[in-house]
DNA sequence: AATTTGGTTCTGTAAATTATGAACTAAGGG
DNA sequence: CCCTTAGTTCATAATTTACAGAACCAAATT
């Protein structure tokens, strides 16, 4: 593993990994893995081994393994091998970001449950501020009810 | 400001107040601003006062303090004020809550920019992975389109 | 004019996060 | 059997975050 070749990347796609970095860090992932998933944006070759991840963006070992592990785990890139080789070679997982969407609304929708606790702790039930907590439970209601559809009609719509 | 009297707060309420906390913690605030949200969503009083939240959760004033102007700033409470008193009172502005939504939809989009510039970086727009990409961006579009489509639809069953 | 109220601002620091480097392992090749 | 490859794991170093505490300030009160 010494010496191999990182992947040349001109200014403008290393401000992109930067940019698109930054989004997935503000998507709660730390600096260096939201970095991965930039550079495979980014990357001209769609797969990418652990080496070149590693060379590419100044990582140590440790830090890439620790966050392709994590990608792989959260579903966010998977890898193929060839035979007789035994390196991976690591891609996007695309197909998840709409699974990762549909994950983000339903955990959205599941503060709905808390706000219903709220609701049954409350001692006034008709104040104002019940009567809020009451009309967000149903935005978050009519939420639930209407993302399938609009998923569905996403996926009528594809071909 | 000696020896204001915290609000008084049963087991379920507690413990409803971290789980809200938690769940907003998971949305990028820091856990002493979570707590308040979780307290503002629980109290039995709609509105508190600075002394009532820093001594019911046990924050410091600085960090009360901070806490407050951040989601003063960024519109998720707001306060009102009693003639003859210098003291605000502090509540939800849960009408936030579906600009919040918007925002966050539309932060969402926003990624869309980015990656139609890594499409025009790359050197093979046809190849699976530019396709993939193609693809995830025709989702963030159909979602910029159906999103107002939603929120008039909710407005309109609201009554 | 001194004190109290209702905060804000400014360090300092404990704790949590994030990444490094070195040691280790397991599989395959020579 | 030793070496290389392709990583993993562990201890620890370096940041970063989040909060407390003290000093401070402006308006109202005594």
């Amino acid at each position: 593993m010494i010496d191999s070749k990182p992947m040349l990347l001109n200014d403008k796609q290393k401000a992109l990994i930067e940019k698109i970095g930054i989004y997935h860090e503000n998507n709660g992932m730390q600096p260096a893995v939201a970095r991965i998933m930039g550079l495979l944006f980014v990357s001209d070759q769609p797969e990418m081994t652990f080496d070149e991840i590693s060379e590419t963006l100044n990582l140590s070992k440790s830090a890439t393994s620790n966050a392709l592990n994590l990608l792989l785990q959260t579903g966010q890139i998977e890898y193929t091998t060839f035979s007789g080789e035994r390196k991976r070679y690591f891609r996007l997982k695309l197909s998840n970001w709409r699974d990762g969407f549909t994950k983000k609304i339903s955990q959205m929708i599941s503060f709905r449950e808390s706000l219903q606790e709220a609701m049954a702790l409350k001692a006034d039930k008709d104040c104002q501020a019940s009567q809020n907590i009451n009309e967000l439970i149903e935005f978050l209601d009519f939420l639930s009810q209407e993302m399938p559809t609009l998923l569905e009609k996403w996926e009528n719509r594809k071909h």
